[in-house]
DNA sequence: GTGAAAGCGCTAACAC
DNA sequence: GTGTTAGCGCTTTCAC
């Protein structure tokens, strides 16, 4: 039945339009949901469409259209719980919007990103995304030159029209203080971390410390397990111990919570912990640990929407978009003995 | 200087080819590296790309090589560390064969899962490749008639002409058993966990108890925190206590430890205690977790190698590919009291 | 080796 | 409302 086509390929909008008996166009309007298109031509292309098992070619159109409806989001560590859920909210984001995304990791390695960004701009995405992106501010600046871009998760990374959304750390950082003041503690520790993020979650624990007249104490450790652990032994070794723990993420206070184990002490009972990002990590019932939230949906669409209002206005200044982080209580901080 | 054509736009082949003094079909040659180009023409072309800052089209390019050189990755749930894994392993092995990876996630909801795949179609994928996905068989098949199709972790959904990468969960689950008996451990339980993966798990336990003479013990649990911890309760609260368990997962790995810690026992002084997956959950020294290792690497590495074949070769049978795990054993397990 | 011409599947601008 | 025409930026014959 079927014309000696050789071997059956994908149907295109001219096989369809041929078997209702129309033109290119009118398959084309209906297929795009056109409002003026007769009801009897609609009908009869939808049905030619379905019988034939029509799929409209999006390479195509976004060729003539010179745009792909499709955002590259650069993720430097998908094994980050905290990225996982950023990407949801991405998802979620673009799905409404009617836009595609297109996900590349460079593994922490900023040749590797710089070369996603390169195969994401070959193919002409409408918007790029870069989550925590690990590349140098040049590499940034240039890829904000060609198409909007926005930075999620990271405030030191500037570049001119390159838009950001992050959370707000240094209210992030005063919130676990609040919280445990209320709770009667007065010896608060904070880990510390190192890079993007760390240096605010600091600022804003050491400002809250002294909004209640508490006595900062700080001690280095990074956003892993492993700094957690030692960050929390430096602590527990020390004069004074602590009553209370905030690490500067989940994976950190995990960490910590292998420390004050290992020394006989129990949590909360003994000193209470809270961490920050509120990951997976934080609902296990093992751990049930008090986290400072971002907002993971909310910068996801917040992300979507700098890159289609830049799309618009290409011009405009960068602009900082700051989401509030707010506290999740659980069973990890209690009062004081 | 430019030309006065509006906007500045994306330069294109023409452009470079104006610019250097030669055809479009020449630049097109260079830019793809092609050999039989003469030297000097080749510095021209790449001298005028450069200084236009050309960049390849790949949607034009996509259309008339009526290929993309990608490959759809539907992934339920991106926050399974397990995934992040496998997805890391299909980077690498995508970006070694010049593909590239379009990302898409169901969010663990059919209907959705089903839009992810029709736009996967649309925009013309090389293949398919579906981690762990929760989809009814139809759809696979359809999506499987449509272009290569491989599925990642379930070995239960079938269709014709769809590939399978699994790792064997039969020897999976037989290898804690071995471990914990050569330990000494006569008392080995399973938390069994439910859906795709878990039956051949507990098969392959039960079979190694038999081969080492040992009783089964098996609790219904599932591949959640939760399932793990009430697994766990039940063991625990049986009259003769197991003195090793092996979990279904890292997860329920981790919820059984919950169950342990709250009974005032130990791991592994009391207990000793095995997952599944490798996760790094598993490495975190908090939990320091013997597992067994599924190699996610090398199973996005077939997963891709699966495409490419079945690209050229469309009509050969399904064909499951199934790689071995091994144990990786650490503190958690240890000999019997 | 190199250039000219055709066309991938689609949308857009314009006639009717 | 509907059909016709001209490309989108590229690769690919096919001449030379």
């Amino acid at each position: 039945m079927s014309p000696p086509k050789a071997a059956s390929r994908r149907p295109t909008i001219e096989t369809v339009a041929q078997r209702a008996g129309v033109s290119k166009s009118l398959v084309s309007l209906v297929m795009r949901g056109a409002p003026n298109v007769s009801d009897a031509r609609r009908q009869a292309v939808l049905a030619a469409a379905a019988e034939l098992g029509y799929r409209p070619n999006l390479v195509a159109r976004s060729l003539v259209e010179r745009r792909t409806r499709t955002i590259g989001v650069l993720v430097n560590d998908l094994h980050n719980p905290f990225h996982a859920e950023v990407i949801d909210g991405l998802h979620e984001a673009t799905h409404e919007g009617g836009l595609r995304m297109l996900l590349g990791t460079g593994r922490r390695d900023p040749a590797m990103e710089g070369e996603v960004i390169e195969s994401f701009l070959q193919q002409d995405v409408d918007g790029l995304v870069m989550l925590s992106p690990d590349l140098p501010q040049r590499t940034l600046a240039a890829a904000a030159r060609q198409v909007p871009t926005v930075v999620v998760g990271r405030a030191d990374l500037r570049a001119p029209r390159c838009d950001i959304v992050v959370n707000d750390d240094e209210a992030g950082g005063a919130l676990p203080v609040d919280h445990l003041a209320e709770l009667g503690h007065r010896r608060i520790a904070h880990i510390a971390g190192v890079g993007a993020g760390a240096p605010p979650r600091r600022a804003g624990y050491e400002a809250a410390m002294q909004r209640h007249g508490l006595e900062p104490i700080v001690v280095q450790g990074d956003f892993t397990d492993e700094g957690g652990y030692e960050g929390a032994r430096a602590l527990l070794d020390a004069a004074q111990r602590p009553s209370a723990i905030f690490a500067c993420n989940d994976l950190a206070a995990l960490g910590a919570l292998t420390a004050i184990e290992e020394a006989g002490l129990s949590v909360p009972g003994d000193i209470s912990l809270a961490g920050y990002d509120n990951t997976y990590l934080a609902r296990v019932r093992h751990l049930s640990l008090t986290s400072v939230d971002q907002p993971r949906t909310e910068m996801g669409r917040l992300a979507v929407q700098a890159i289609t209002e830049r799309r618009e206005r290409p011009d405009t200044p960068a602009r900082v978009r700051l989401v509030a982080p707010h506290l999740v209580a659980r069973s990890s901080t209690g009062a004081p003995r």
